[in-house]
DNA sequence: CTTATATTTGCATCACAGTTGCAAATATAT
DNA sequence: ATATATTTGCAACTGTGATGCAAATATAAG
């Protein structure tokens, strides 16, 4: 089968592939430093554009957390250029502050995941009272 | 009654009065370049120590939308300093990108709102399976 | 109302994340 | 193996937000 960087028709680098399995490997959401501390060398330039690259094709999504650096997540295979679609539960630790991407069924998710929820935030896109 | 920077303990000064019009005015939550906008004449630095100050003291909370600049939203009164319990929704409008905080019954939201949602994300905080 | 004290403001300067143009290096296609 | 397309690294830049400090303003006390 062929490799994600294919599959998005992207060049298959040796940086590409080492910052890949760095987030692919993490069952959290991981930010920029996370990265920087895994990769031995490398340039930053390069890291930045790497994670655009990524974003951009699909690869990856970002979590952003208000007061907290941005983290970013594997996406589902069907995630495309301006067509993400993750209906999914983004469950913050009190504890250990790690951030998992939780499937639940898009309706009723609240307490039906196997994480102890304490409160939540919902960001949903649609069209506002306004606009209608 | 008191007024909100009164109450919060902070100094009810002429620019603070301003940024405070300016964000309440709003019906959806602002952005700082919008605030700057807004403002005839500002200073930089007091702008942001204004912003800081509002978060801190609970009168304003921050919305996170990747890729996007933080907005900014009137808090809850009972809302304080490390303790904002804003169980509600951020509904950004597909049309106009405005954000709108809509309160709900925590549990069911989806379709109970006069908005047309079509997908949401969840930032939920609580304990993780790993952490339990 | 006047004065003393506490807080805020503005200025200059800095720190740091993320970006850009361009030439050299590397990956893919033929 | 070679030609072409893409990516990388360097140097330099941009914009956001933070800091130290003195002047200005707000609040508290008499
Ligand atoms: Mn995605
Ligand atoms: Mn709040
Ligand atoms: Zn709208
Ligand atoms: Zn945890």
């Amino acid at each position: 089968m062929k490799s994600i960087l294919k599959r998005k028709n992207i060049s298959e680098t040796p940086f590409r592939k080492s910052v890949l399995e760095i987030i692919s490997d993490s069952s959290s959401a991981v930010s920029i430093s996370y990265i920087e501390n895994k990769l031995g060398e490398y340039n930053r330039v390069t890291l930045y554009r790497t994670i655009k690259t990524f974003l951009e094709t699909g690869i990856i999504h970002s979590i952003s957390i208000a007061g907290e650096d941005l983290r970013y997540a594997m996406c589902e295979d069907t995630c495309q250029q301006d067509n993400h679609i993750h209906n999914h539960l983004h469950l913050q630790c009190t504890q250990c502050n790690s951030v998992y991407c939780v499937d639940l069924p898009a309706d009723s998710f609240i307490n039906k995941s196997n994480h102890l929820i304490d409160s939540f935030e919902v960001h949903a896109k649609g069209v506002c009272e306004h606009c209608q």
